[in-house]
This record gives C-alpha cells, sequence and structure tokens, in this order.
DNA sequence: CACGTCACTGTTTTT
DNA sequence: CAGTGACGTG
C-alpha cells in the first residue's frame, strides 16, 4: 500500500511526502500538486501507524478541508479520514475554545460574532463615547482592532504600543480605549469575533500549561496549508503546538500570498527556517495545470517582485498558446466581448460553461458581466458579494438562533428586540444599554431583573420587555432536547418573522420568503446528514449555528446542477483551477487598487494578486481592459494596468479592434433555449423544492399552531433490505453512488457509498433518502 | 414609537 | 447608484 501511494507521486513530492523526521517547508509553485502532497503525507502517516485523530490539518477554507477529507478517504478509507482533525484555523480552535471555554472564563455557548457584528459593536461604541464618526469611522477602526488582534495586541498592550502613539499622530488617540471597551463588551455579551478565535486559542494554551500539554500529545502532527496567508497569531499558535516535537509541516507558495490585508505576513513562510532550526525546505517546481505559455507568462510577471523565494516554476504541458489581451472602449464591451469568447470557445472546443471563469480584483466588477450574460442567455454563477447568511431576512433569523443560544449576545438581541416591532425602540433600548454598561452586566441581565438595575420604564413597556423575556426563555427550554429544525421552525412561526414575511402581498417579499424556505430546507438537511452520518448528539440549534457562523459563500456548491460559467474575485478562486480563465478590468484605478498607496511591499502583493489569476487557467487566459468605465454613476476614463508590462511582451498578444461592437445585437433567445428566468437570478440554489417548502406555501397565512413534529419519513424504509453492495443509488442530496460496503443490521445498519461528486460518505440508512438505480 | 422621505457619502480583497 | 443616517410627521 505504501508503495502504491508513493508511485502515483513525482521524485519532488515523494520526498516531501516521506520526510517525517521534523520540521519541513514545501515551497509549491502553483499548479504543482500541492494538495496532492499535503493529502498523501497524511495518507502516509496513517499507513504508518499513526491515528488520524493525532493529525491536525488546518486550511485556509472548510471547502478545502472537505475536498481533502475526501480525497484521503478515498486512499484509506473513508472512517479513518473522517476522525482526522481537519479544517480551517477558525473552525477548529472554535471547536477547542468552547471545550476549554472555562479555562478563559468564557461560557461554551459564546457566540461567533462575524465581521458586521463587530463593525456594528465598534459604532455603538463610538457614539457611546459621543466621538465624531468621520474621523472615528467605525469600519477603519474596527479594522485596526482586527489587526492589533492578528499580532496577537491585546488592550492594554495596544494602548503603551507604537500602534497608539500612530493613533495619535493620526489625530485619533482614543481608538486604545475603544478597543478596550470593545473587548469587554465581547466578554459581557460572551461572543468572540473571527481574530478572537486565535487570540483567544493563543492565550489559552500560553497560560494552561495542562491544556497546551493535552493538545501538544494530541495533535502528534500539525500540517498546515497556504502557509504563506497565516498571520502572526496563526505562526504562534502553531508554534506552540510544535516547538517541542517538531512533527509540522507547512505548505504554501509565497508568490501567493495574496491576503495581508487580514494580517496574513508573508514573513512567516520567508522566515520559517529562522523559526525552526531544524526545519527542511522542500520545493515542489513541476506545474501540471497550465500550458507552457502560461506559466511562462506568470514566471515573467512575478519576477517583477523582489521579496520571494526563488524557484523555478515549469510546464511539460504542451506549449498552448500567448496570453491575449483585449483592450476594451467600455465596460459593456469587455462584457460582450467576454460572452462572445465564451460562446467561441465553447463551440470550438465542445466545452461547458463551468469550464470558464471570469476573474476580478473587486465584487462591483461582476455587474456588467452579470446583464451581458443574462442577455445572451449564458448560465453563470456569481460567488462571493452578500452570500446568502448576509441577507436580511436570513441574518433576522439567525439572530433569533443566537439569542436563544446565547441570551447574552448582544449584537442579535439589538437586531430582534424589536423586530417583528413590538413596541421596545430606540429610546428603550438604549436606557437598556446604559444600564447595562453602568452595571457591567450584559443586556440580557438587565432585561431579566430590571428591578435590581433600577431600569427606569414605563410600566407598559416594561411588560412588553417581560414578553419578550418570556419568549426567548420558553425556547431557551427546549433547546436541549429538540433538533434545529423542530426549533427553528417554531421560533420561525412564533416570532412573527412568517407573518411579517408573508403577511404581505407585495411581491418585492417572494424572494425572502423563497430564502426563507431555502434556510429552512438547509437546516433540515443539516440535521438529517448528521443523521445520516451517525451524530444525532449534534443536530441541535447550536450544533447548527456553529456551523453557519463559519460558513463562506464557497461551501454552498451544488455540484448537481447544470454546468455554469463561473463569476468571483480573484481572492476567492485561490486553489481552483479552470481551462480558460478571463482575468477583467486590468486598469489602473481597479489593478492595483487604488486603496493601495503604492508602497513597495503593497504593490508587490497586488502582482502576486494577479499572479494568482493568470495561474488559474489550464488552456486560455485572456485579460481585458476598459477605458471607459461606470462609476460612482458617473463614466470615468481610465488607462490599462502598470502590470500589462510586467508580462514578457513576447508572451503576450494584443488584440486590438473593436470587432465586438457588432455583437451587440445578439438577441435573448438563442440555441441555448430562450432566456430562462433561472439564469436570471444569480443565487444558484434554487433546487428542488422541498417539503417544508410546501408546508409553507400551501398556507401563505402565518400559522401559530405548533407544527408537526414527525421525522420525514425515509422513502426507501421497505428498500433497506434490498441494498446490496455493488449497488447504484440515487441519493437525494449527494446524487448518484455505488454502494461498497454494507455494516450492521436493521436499526443500526450503515452503507459506504461511493458517491460521484459528493466523495464518499456513510448513511445511516435508518434516515439516508435514496432510490436504487441499479 | 413607527414609518416615510430626503440628502449624503463613499466604494478592496475575507476566515 | 446604493446604502445609510437624520429628520419630520402620523
Amino acid at each position: 500500500m505504501n508503495e502504491n501511494l508513493l508511485n502515483q507521486l513525482n521524485d519532488g513530492q515523494r520526498k516531501a511526502v516521506e520526510y517525517c523526521d521534523g520540521p519541513q517547508l514545501v515551497i509549491a509553485g502553483a499548479g504543482s500538486g500541492k494538495t496532492r502532497v499535503l493529502t498523501y503525507k497524511i495518507a502516509y502517516l496513517l499507513e504508518r501507524g499513526m491515528a488520524p485523530w493525532n493529525i491536525l490539518a488546518l486550511t485556509f477554507t472548510n471547502k478545502a478541508a472537505r475536498e481533502m477529507k475526501e480525497r484521503i478517504g478515498r486512499l484509506v478509507g473513508p472512517e479513518r479520514a473522517q476522525r482526522l482533525q481537519m479544517g480551517t484555523f477558525h473552525s477548529v480552535f472554535a471547536r477547542i475554545l468552547r471545550a476549554e471555554a472555562d479555562a478563559i472564563g468564557f461560557n461554551a455557548n459564546f457566540t461567533i460574532y462575524d465581521q458586521a457584528d463587530s463593525r456594528s459593536l465598534v459604532k455603538s461604541i463610538i457614539k457611546e463615547m459621543q466621538l465624531d464618526d468621520k474621523t472615528y469611522k467605525p469600519s477603519s477602526v474596527a479594522d485596526r482592532i482586527s489587526m492589533a488582534k492578528n499580532h496577537l495586541l491585546l488592550p492594554q498592550q495596544y494602548a503603551v504600543s507604537s500602534w497608539a502613539v500612530d493613533d495619535a499622530q493620526q489625530k485619533r488617540p482614543l481608538v486604545a480605549q475603544i478597543y478596550s471597551r470593545y473587548a469587554e463588551r465581547c466578554r459581557q455579551a460572551n461572543a468572540m469575533d473571527f481574530d478572537d478565535l486565535l487570540v483567544q486559542t493563543y492565550i489559552l494554551l500560553l497560560h494552561h500549561d495542562e491544556v497546551r500539554q493535552k493538545y501538544i500529545d494530541r495533535f502528534q502532527y500539525v500540517l498546515v496549508d497556504e502557509y504563506q496567508d497565516t498571520n502572526y497569531a496563526q505562526q504562534e499558535i502553531v508554534l506552540l503546538l510544535t516547538r517541542d516535537h517538531g512533527r509540522v509541516c507547512v505548505v504554501g507558495d509565497d508568490a501567493q500570498s495574496i491576503y495581508s490585508f487580514r494580517g496574513a505576513n508573508i514573513d512567516n513562510i520567508l522566515n520559517f527556517q529562522k523559526m525552526y532550526e531544524r526545519a527542511q525546505l522542500f520545493k515542489l517546481e513541476q506545474n501540471y495545470r497550465s500550458t507552457q505559455f502560461i506559466v511562462q507568462a506568470a514566471n515573467s510577471l512575478i519576477r517583477k517582485n523582489e521579496r520571494q523565494i526563488h524557484k523555478n516554476v515549469f510546464s511539460e504541458n504542451e506549449q498552448g498558446e500567448r496570453l491575449t489581451l483585449k483592450p476594451a472602449y467600455s465596460d459593456k464591451e469587455e462584457a460582450i466581448i467576454v460572452c462572445n469568447d465564451i460562446k467561441r470557445i465553447r463551440r470550438k472546443e465542445g466545452c461547458e460553461y463551468s469550464d470558464f471563469a471570469i476573474l476580478y480584483r473587486t465584487n462591483a466588477q461582476s455587474r456588467s458581466f452579470e446583464e451581458q450574460m443574462r442577455k445572451d442567455g449564458i448560465p453563470y454563477r456569481i460567488y462571493g458579494g452578500l452570500s446568502f447568511y448576509q441577507r436580511k431576512e436570513i441574518k433576522d433569523v439567525i439572530a433569533y438562533f443566537r439569542v436563544v443560544a446565547n441570551p447574552s449576545d448582544e449584537e442579535a438581541l439589538r437586531r430582534i428586540i424589536n423586530y417583528p416591532a413590538r413596541g421596545i425602540g430606540d429610546t428603550t433600548v438604549g436606557k437598556i444599554v446604559d444600564t447595562a454598561n453602568l452595571h457591567n452586566v450584559s443586556l440580557w441581565q438587565v432585561i431579566c431583573q430590571p428591578m435590581v438595575f433600577d431600569l427606569k420604564l414605563a410600566k407598559a413597556t416594561l411588560t412588553k420587555l417581560e414578553a419578550f423575556k418570556d419568549l426567548i426563555q420558553q425556547w431557551g427550554e427546549r433547546i436541549e432536547d429538540e433538533d434545529a429544525y423542530e426549533l427553528g421552525h417554531s421560533i420561525i412561526m412564533e416570532s412573527g418573522i412568517s407573518r411579517d414575511i408573508y403577511g404581505s402581498t407585495n411581491p418585492e417579499d417572494l424572494s425572502r420568503q423563497e430564502n426563507l424556505e431555502e434556510f429552512l430546507g438547509g437546516m433540515q438537511d443539516f440535521v438529517l446528514s448528521r443523521k445520516e452520518e451517525d451524530r444525532e448528539d449534534e443536530t441541535g440549534l447550536r450544533d447548527f449555528l456553529q456551523e453557519v457562523a463559519l460558513l463562506t459563500d464557497l461551501d454552498s456548491d451544488n455540484d448537481a446542477e447544470q454546468p455554469k460559467v463561473v463569476l468571483m474575485t480573484i481572492h476567492a478562486a485561490k486553489g481552483l483551477e479552470f481551462p480558460t480563465v478571463f482575468v477583467v478590468g486590468l486598469e489602473e484605478n481597479i489593478f492595483p487598487s487604488p486603496m493601495c498607496t503604492g508602497s513597495m511591499r503593497e504593490l508587490e502583493e497586488e502582482r502576486r494578486l494577479l499572479y494568482v489569476a493568470i495561474t488559474r487557467a489550464e488552456r486560455h487566459c485572456i485579460l481585458t481592459c476598459a477605458q471607459n468605465r461606470f462609476r460612482y454613476g458617473r463614466m470615468e476614463y481610465d488607462t490599462p494596468s502598470r502590470f500589462i508590462k510586467d508580462f514578457d511582451p513576447s508572451l503576450l498578444r494584443i488584440e486590438g479592434g473593436n470587432n465586438a461592437i457588432h455583437s451587440t445585437t445578439t438577441t435573448s433567445g438563442n440555441a441555448f433555449g430562450p432566456r430562462q428566468p433561472a439564469f436570471a437570478r444569480p443565487r444558484a440554489t434554487t433546487q428542488n423544492p422541498r417539503p417544508v417548502a410546501t408546508q409553507f406555501m400551501a398556507d401563505p397565512k402565518p400559522r401559530l399552531v405548533p407544527v408537526r413534529h414527525e421525522a420525514p419519513r425515509p422513502q426507501s424504509a421497505a428498500g433497506d433490505i434490498g441494498l446490496k453492495e455493488g449497488n447504484v443509488i440515487e441519493h437525494q442530496r449527494f446524487g448518484i453512488g455505488t454502494v461498497v460496503r454494507l455494516e450492521g443490521s436493521g436499526e443500526n445498519a450503515k452503507a459506504t457509498v461511493d458517491f460521484k461528486n459528493a466523495g464518499t460518505k456513510q448513511l445511516l440508512l435508518k434516515f439516508a433518502k435514496y432510490t436504487i438505480v441499479r
């Protein structure tokens, strides 16, 4: 088996996999099989007898973790892969922090504040301190606090650091005080923001020797993916965990470090060998993804950067064609050019829409492409932007859940205390906040005991407050006994949210209704799949919240859908690859970003960003820029990006001309059928209707009666006995798959199924919903 | 206290 | 051109 594993690797990859004797830095050029090395290395460790729960693998996105787990499952079997400690820094640490919450003075039910929550809290604090919100812009103050945390600077240290000196020079000396209040408020709210998940983990491990030792013993081997994008806090935590035994492997590419705005420090990877004295360096330089011209063009670009680890990335694929730059008159024409190219290449090469990606610097650029693709009937999917969970109606529901799970959660409480309107307005909330601050307690404590804290309100308002308190408490009592779907459904019905959203016949509310239904369907899926995976004790509302708090748009893929052109920012495209890539908007005021001051460090990062974009392409890489662009509601003139001159001119073909103009006449109906409303919907998650959706639609008026709590009937119950190894089944969510193993019988019958698109899953047949295909 | 209207302002990238 | 905040009215 070991032999087999290693035979599937090239020399460099094999050496990197086999070396397990000490700290290891793997510099992996773009497309050189970085993920392959990580997965094989983990499989190799498992084959050599290491227990899966002793291996910690930290990734950058949930998606990367999931995919890696799947691939490892194929190598060593899904049971072992399932037990690996694998996930993003944030999700792994959130779990540890819940287990150890007591040690750092938090409650295990703490809420995770997202960026919007953080900003909103900072904003309230600035307001309470009666500061001018022009000098103290909430978002930049929040960013600064975040940055401080990424450097492990606590409020007390911050106040006496050079950071505070800088603040004073910027005429905003009170940031330190805001930071300090912010930290207090988070603690009162029993909440942690994204950065706290790192900071608190660090504090936990640093100050509690027995806890640290426990995790050092547990994580006998630590692997970190995308190491070039780790920040100081992450580096220090990994160091705490691995300094003693040195069994650490970090993988990354300094040329793809693009997250400095989030605190990522390229020095982490550049200086790894200084942090770990015995560290060995491995380089992967053969690119398997792209044609030679693409690799060479990317090399010629990145060569212009000074700070980097030298490497010689090469490809032995076909030479391919040169990069093409297609200048356009306007953003509108740019979109037309791209759409025409998609149609042309698709026809010529007979490929799918999903073989194309349009990558841009900022989310706002998606607009013109969206419009054009809708006109042309090209199916597309936009990633990023505002994700599903950031929609107002969804955030409202989640806010209710958060308050039920953790009533101290200030941000969630403020969001829902008067939604739907129940007569508790701004004035009342203001008084509650003041009282809470005065006594250093949470808003919830004040609401529960208004007399104790001497809350001065009219009798009628106090009554309303108490009714609200009772409402929340009554759900809270059910949290241990009911699953997320049952309780969530009740909350939506009884809170008045459904009355609000279904009450009006206003057509604009239709999409809110659909979103709510989709959300409920998602909750039902969550409960069902956990049951199928035999994790029935992890189906509660808190488990659901933990899951959604760290989800991103990229995580909600629906593989089974029809192929679509992908639109996303370059940042979001990291780690992905496509046969044809369009890198659009290569103009001075976009790329490099005008926010970038022009310092060498920042400019080099922008250049790396373009490098990342180019290296996503397998066969075709087409660049565009527009002379005029609609911005701020005005037409603005722009010159081509300075980065265009960085390419070796012999590798870049410039295709002038305005021939695309003629295609403006492209009509809406075409060979791919008439304009379909489905395309008009950027969110492609419109799925087959679920039972829950019909429950809602059948009865547009809100029902305040309790819903039926029956578990959805497994349609397959009768067919269970008939299932054999080798059967092909169609699962409700995972699609088509082959049964590779059956275990247990009756209640506990389990099947291991290798799904075509969804990977290998273990299904508890009692709950699984599927039909046998053959 | 809720709701509507009006003016303003400011736009990178995200776990 | 949004999305937000301030202000006035019912």
